[in-house]
DNA sequence: GTCTATATTCCGATAGAC
DNA sequence: GTCTATCGGAATATAGAC
């Protein structure tokens, strides 16, 4: 791994653990063992390094979308829950809610990222919904993606709110989700 | 209203704007039009005005749940989503949310309180929803707690999403919780 | 590409006058 | 209870040597 790509992963985890206006170029430098002024070499502004970090979870989609390309509905949900799933075990909360509660404070261009992040999600999401209807696996009332928003929420939420009241509570959720789909 | 509560709702407003760790004593100063020394001398440091900010929604929480006791179950659950309807107006997220994804920067006196807080709005819709299921106005097949963790996150989320995806989704899911309730 | 050193700005916090 | 003035620390960012 190169450094750039070691900065990007260490403020990704940072981003997500404290909050993108919580964590210094100092914490990377600490952890990386570089210096504060090596970081600005590979990135002239912390808003850049914040754009690189979202692109590199849109890379990171779209390499998860192609992964499971021709597969059936099941299996795209099963791979569209496993983002929330490594998440919760490392104790982080995802990228989407952690820059929402920010977004007032960050650079245009990353806004615009993170929208096309949480765009991407959703779309694919609709369509794996649409498709698993179609086809009889999957069963809800409403529209694809309304229920496509429903469960996105939900483990977008499930990830801050059992950071209060309890691990056990996202996975709750999360059997929820799944079950849900299956009968109605 | 007291400098002390104004100093208090200007906090609230600025954490569910931009963060905790975004606002700064100024923020609040110059939009009171009194100086940082005048902060300080109500709140010691930034982490007793967020405890503060926390201990005012518990207050108002509470408040609320006294307002529509012995009402039906459909009121009170009218009275739960006035908390984010109102906060979606105020283009805001909620404070649970906030926080949430900042937890592992704020004082151990603020977490404690905000776990309060989210557990007292847990308890509380799990409440409301069990009483529905059993008078028959309200339906769901999860347990009456995973039930309203998925719909506080459906909330909480779906304010944070919003901001990216666009205002119409916030109302898509929240009559999409109602109608879920109402037939299955 | 990484370093030392430093400029600059901002923020939380305090001392002391009124 | 609010003010002026200031301290001390932290953070982003830059200049220039190696």
């Amino acid at each position: 791994m190169t450094t750039r790509e070691a900065i990007i992963l260490k403020g990704d985890h940072l981003i997500r653990d404290k909050g993108y206006n919580a964590f210094s170029f100092y914490d990377i430098s600490k952890s990386l063992k570089i210096k504060n002024a090596s970081i600005h070499y590979h990135f002239a502004t912390k808003a850049d390094l914040g754009v690189e970090v979202v692109n590199q979870h849109i890379f990171l989609v779209e390499q998860l979308i192609k992964s499971v390309e021709g597969r059936v509905p099941e299996v795209k949900l099963k791979a569209f829950l496993s983002i929330y799933d490594s998440t919760k075990q490392e104790e982080r909360v995802c990228l989407v809610g952690s820059l929402a509660t920010d977004l007032k404070t960050v650079e245009p261009k990353m806004k615009k990222q993170l929208a096309l992040l949480a765009n991407k999600i959703l779309v694919w999401l609709t369509q794996i919904l649409a498709d698993g209807k179609r086809e009889g696996v999957f069963m809800f009332r409403e529209t694809a993606r309304t229920k496509a928003l429903m469960i996105i929420t939900n483990m977008l939420g499930a990830l801050q709110v059992s950071r209060l009241t309890g691990s056990k509570d996202f996975f709750a959720i999360r059997e929820a989700v799944i079950r849900q789909l299956k009968e109605k």
